[in-house]
DNA sequence: TATTGTTATACTCTATAACTATA
DNA sequence: TATAGTTATAGAGTATAACAATA
């Protein structure tokens, strides 16, 4: 058979979604030796941009449902990473506020980034590197991504 | 709280996950009216690549395990994309061969690559895109990934 | 009556182990 | 004894629906 490639192995489409996959497993390896997911690390980075949210403001923002959102907190919470408090204008709301061990965690999650780009850009020149990233920016912009959260926390890493 | 961005929304490994996903997504929406899923045209396009191959061939070379490649063959040969013809060289083995119906499927999703392509890329020049291509190109091969081969096949789409 | 957090239930998907028929 | 395909079972994860407290 063996076709001239008129396939999808070099199509734009193909090729962000398997690179994207397996830059997603590695960072979710990475970082696993810090005892963090990626699920966990997305709530933690977003509280860190953001004032404190409550479970379901979480939860909308980060495509997470309400009900999963629960046992992702627990086991936040039981980390040390971040603390509920009953919210003084809803009492029926928690505002989930970062402890100084999460603002810890995700200064130490971030420095492993820079590796990581490292390995991944290895053979890439600075020039090529920075238009990828301005490229990706992009497209994020275009695909209607929020910055910085990613679309698929609603399943654990893999 | 909001910092100075010194997080991960702007890091390569991020925005490739970030993108990548969002792109996976957009994909398995666009083949999902042909009937097909990423994971099936997986095996498609891999078939229609080399020769005919066993279950445990395309299981190893696919990162599906062969207990779930069972059932996928099933609703592929009753799709009618495939058939499973006893080897002759070993006859615990199934050849499994497309059939015209399936190489016209491949050809159908392939024709809704470009315009996908168009639309994740639109706003970017002619050159922004190729170099795009050539650097996620470089990365795959750095980061021992099979051209054509998507590292999530093992589960499905999403 | 609607909403926040919570729990319980069912459903989907995956991983492990076993079975059969061939090798 | 090992391997290809198959099946069964259990486990993990998700989605749906319901509940109590508060709005």
């Amino acid at each position: 058979m063996a076709l001239p490639t008129t396939g999808h192995a070099e199509s734009l489409p193909f090729l962000l979604s398997q690179v994207g996959a397996r830059s997603a497993q590695l960072f979710a390896e990475r970082i696993a030796p810090l005892g963090v997911t990626p699920r966990a690390y997305g709530v933690l980075s977003y509280l860190a941009e953001t004032a404190s949210q409550t479970q379901q403001q979480l939860a909308t923002a980060l495509g997470i449902h309400r009900n999963n959102m629960v046992g992702l907190i627990d086991e936040m919470e039981a980390a040390g990473w971040v603390r509920r408090h009953r919210s003084k204008q809803d009492r029926r709301a928690f505002d989930i506020r970062l402890t100084m061990t999460g603002s810890t965690l995700i200064a130490r999650v971030n420095r492993v980034l820079p590796a990581l780009e490292g390995d991944i850009a290895h053979g890439l020149s600075d020039d090529d590197r920075l238009a990828m990233v301005a490229s990706l920016m992009h497209i994020a912009r275009r695909l209607d991504l929020k910055p910085g959260v990613h679309p698929h926390l609603r399943s654990p890493s893999r």
